[in-house]
DNA sequence: TATGAATGAGGGTTCATTCAT
DNA sequence: GATGAATGAACCCTCATTCAT
């Protein structure tokens, strides 16, 4: 009857169902969307009956608040982790930060964009929140090359969202072992985003245009 | 009284219902998501039974199928309707048309992309090939123009997917009578796209870099 | 505008539908049961639009009415025009015509039997009758052989029952082709039920008892 | 306290609800047919909601399984069950239990006439090979006594399906309280099957035809 | 913490039938 | 006589969730 001891034991078996059912619930929300998908197939995965998930999570609407808030928190402070250094472009870093993390978390990443509108009114906000957290890196990089000569922005919100848009749509069509590799694809979107923010282009552009 | 092309009243009012069926789907998928609307739902838009439904559309998947099917069959006609005067470079009739096609027709846009995932495999098929052509039309453009040297181009078939991503992000944040008019924003993004697709902009690179 | 001969032309039209309709249900009811078939089922059958049946039947109960009241019928019709002949047991004719008459409209005998359920009272009681009269004739004759001494029967209703179950359970399994003609079976039946009748076999169940 | 025989008491108030299940649907499947008897029917004669059955039965075809894979089960077992005397025809007392076992059953029994073609193929032919075994019991009798004498039997198998056709069909029109008993029916129907199969009815025969 | 039973609401779909044309 | 659209009810089944055990 070691009561002592029991207690924990019973308290980081919960922790590993919570666990499992989060990762059963994300490739799942990010396979058939969350509106597709049962508690009953989240508990079959996870094997154990629809009723135990709630000892877990009170809703479903829960188990994806916290797959979405977890996603948020791991970018910022994945972010937070990759290593400054004075030569490199912080755009450099950013694009390249950006296209490895959404790669290596596709499934994240995707229910994170498809998903926001089955969050509730509380939820979507908190969420858009640490999004906005997110952009405003870039949006910051972009505003301060700017006023440093270095890059050419017009519009330092629009074009953060521009990047964003056409970094975040790789794990769409990107597939392991495909015709590119992971680096050739950063090398590619880097020269684009680069070239969009240059500030000679405009020359350039004229001398097409 | 033009007898000779009268039809029966029943006949047309069921084709203006099935026009009203596909105009409420098309709202409620866009606002929740496929799988989140019922047929009831619809029916009620429509001022109908649920049952009558099924006098239009056999399955809730041929409303999505009908959808989407009518919507890509739009783009490309759109696009081939669309002016061809020799003096602008073709990339910036791709750029406008597509950020104007795709703000006035929002949710058209919207489920295309969201709701692929909720197509049966046979109806995915044939919308991907749809979509393919589209996306083609791009790739064509940029390859000539890179032959030709006006622009420059490392893989078409990326850049194609980085612009149209770009491009496409556009109306999950665009409002009209925000900040920035529609013009502007044609404006903002073609030069962006222009500058990515420079061939003058690698030097300026390497002066940046 | 021969209106004189239009109508009857239309009228023809309509009854040959109405056959057809029979025919397609009688099939259906056999196959499925009455409760499993749609009328758009019987509608697709006869190439015509659901509502088109109601020009013809008041409703699918009354289909299902004409078919059992017409097998009646025709059944009683064809019993009177069996030949007499004095030479003949009766009985031998019953059994004989049954399974002839049975094993040619498997599918009005079989919904015969399996439909009575789904008879609206009056219509029920309807048939009822008219089965009580095909049966009697059966229980005369053996009430009339029973008097005569030709057959020994305890209880002429019963055995009436005895037999017609027995011969009318053939279609069940009689299959055209199979290993036994039905002139086989004729006779197989005939003799089983000549014995189950007869007068001495009380001896002969002595002697083995 | 009995510990180690406790179950749950919701595990046994389950068991408990899913024989109500079987026993609401028997009578309602007896009395309208299968197609005719809804879900929402049996759960409230069961007195609980339409979903709740569904923890027991995955769908209404396997309760219409469960009821006839049982029906056969228990009739195989209670043939098995009954005495056997050397002094009885072995005939005597297939006939008498048959009459008995089916009287008493008389829904079970009517259910898996009637409702065979409600069956998928594969329940189908799980019910059809128990059937068959019950009647190769009557055949194996007939062969037995035919080639001992005691029997004259043309077609043990056509003579098997005669007499169980012809028992089938009392509890169609027996209703207790009747103008006879069951005892007085099992002894009018075994007389008869005694008769149709004695040797000696042979003779009888030519003297009559 | 997990189970099995139950709920109450609602899912997509089909039904027999009606009716204006 | 036939059509196409519509109704209103009902179909089987699944859902997220609750709760006693």
């Amino acid at each position: 009857m070691t009561i002592g001891v029991e207690k924990p034991l019973s308290r980081a078996k919960g922790q590993e169902t919570a666990k499992r059912v989060l990762r059963a619930a994300l490739k799942r929300f990010a396979d058939a969307g969350y509106a597709a998908v049962s508690m009953r197939e989240i508990a079959a995965d996870v094997g154990v009956r629809p009723g135990a998930l709630y000892n877990h999570f009170p809703t479903k609407q829960d188990i994806l608040r916290a797959l979405m808030l977890s996603h948020m928190s791991d970018l910022l402070t994945a972010w937070k982790k990759t290593e400054f250094s004075p030569e490199t472009d912080p755009l450099d870093r950013f694009v390249r930060f950006h296209i490895r993390y959404h790669l290596e978390r596709a499934d994240e990443v995707f229910i994170s964009y498809m998903e926001l509108r089955n969050l509730e009114p509380a939820n979507f906000a908190e969420i858009e929140s640490e999004r906005s957290r997110y952009e405003f890196i870039l949006t910051g990089i972009l505003e301060e090359g700017s006023a440093s000569g270095r890059y050419a922005v017009d519009d330092a919100s629009v074009t953060t969202r521009a990047i964003i848009a056409m970094l975040t749509g790789i794990p769409t069509w990107y597939r392991e072992g495909g015709r590119l590799s992971e680096q050739q694809i950063e090398d590619l979107y880097l020269t684009m985003v680069r070239k969009a923010v240059a500030p000679l282009a405009m020359k350039s552009q004229r001398e097409i245009g």
